[in-house]
DNA sequence: CCCAGTTCGCAAGCATCGTGCATTCGCGGG
DNA sequence: CCCGCGAATGCACGATGCTTGCGAACTGGG
């Protein structure tokens, strides 16, 4: 799908607040109501944008710490690797997890409570499993920027 | 803001789809439609709700590549840390930065086209800030999971 | 037992969405 | 230069979903 400068500026605004209707949107990108809400849709149904979500605040809900944690698995390179991966789709308090290359095998970003049910994952959940060898943990003091976008649109 | 388990449902939901509507979201907490209505209005109201976003496919957008970058500084716990705070706000291709505690200072979230544009932003952006020491990178090979989510709700 | 405060579902009024249709714009062929 | 075709656009209208007033139901305290 190729996109102009309009399906651009829809994508921006979009990202940026998903419940804009689309009368405000015609104003943000110069054109009708109704072009608004078909191109919204051809961007939907090509899949560009996945979907909506409403962005909740950790710290209201109690999850006021979080980490980046990395971690090394013991049997390198070996098939059993899916059941790291079945753990960390079992456990929600990791929120988002990347194989990564470099000197660590996956990173996680992880949200807890406090310090101290942080800890309790690390030391209940994460270290015991048979495949965790290594644990490194940077925990969030402040965050800078944690936008929602995708990249320099 | 107390929530009941009627909050928590919805806002898992929402989360899950931001564009589910009160009818549907009906059905899923039970409740009535005019109830999930108020309710909504009521945790964006007090914050709990922050907003809306879409999600946009990174992939069909031509960012590719995707990097966790630990950042040491040099001038280390000088005041002039808000001049990294700008720089890394100047920059759309990180996508998040987090002050930690540990053995390096910043972890930046990085999107990039390919390994080639990623490499240039390290190369000519980043390394060569007066502030930054040491920079190490972990490039994404594979996401296992990525939660909008914000906790084990 | 009664009353006040809160929460609930219903229904009506209203804003928003999305599709049909006619028009315009841009481009390539004659 | 003109014509014709297809894509893109704006308008209008039917349909869908949102929200607020209202009376009923529930709850806790006196």
């Amino acid at each position: 799908m190729q996109l102009d400068s309009f399906d651009i500026a829809i994508l921006v605004a979009l990202q940026h607040d998903g419940s804009i209707t689309n009368a405000a949107l015609a104003e943000v990108v110069n054109l009708s109501a109704s072009q608004c809400s078909r191109r919204r849709a051809a961007l939907e149904q090509a899949g560009v944008i996945e979907g909506y979500s409403a962005r909740l605040s950790a710290v209201k809900l109690g999850f006021g710490l979080r980490a980046i944690i990395r971690v090394n698995l013991s049997s390198h390179g070996q098939g059993k690797e899916s059941d790291f991966a079945r753990f960390v789709a079992s456990q929600p308090q990791i929120r988002s997890a990347f194989s990564v290359s470099g000197d660590a095998d996956y990173v996680l970003d992880i949200r807890a409570r406090d310090l101290e049910a942080f800890a309790d994952f690390v030391h209940r959940h994460l270290l015991p499993h048979p495949q965790v060898a290594q644990v490194r943990s940077e925990i969030v003091l402040k965050t800078l920027k944690d936008d929602a976008g995708v990249g320099p649109l």
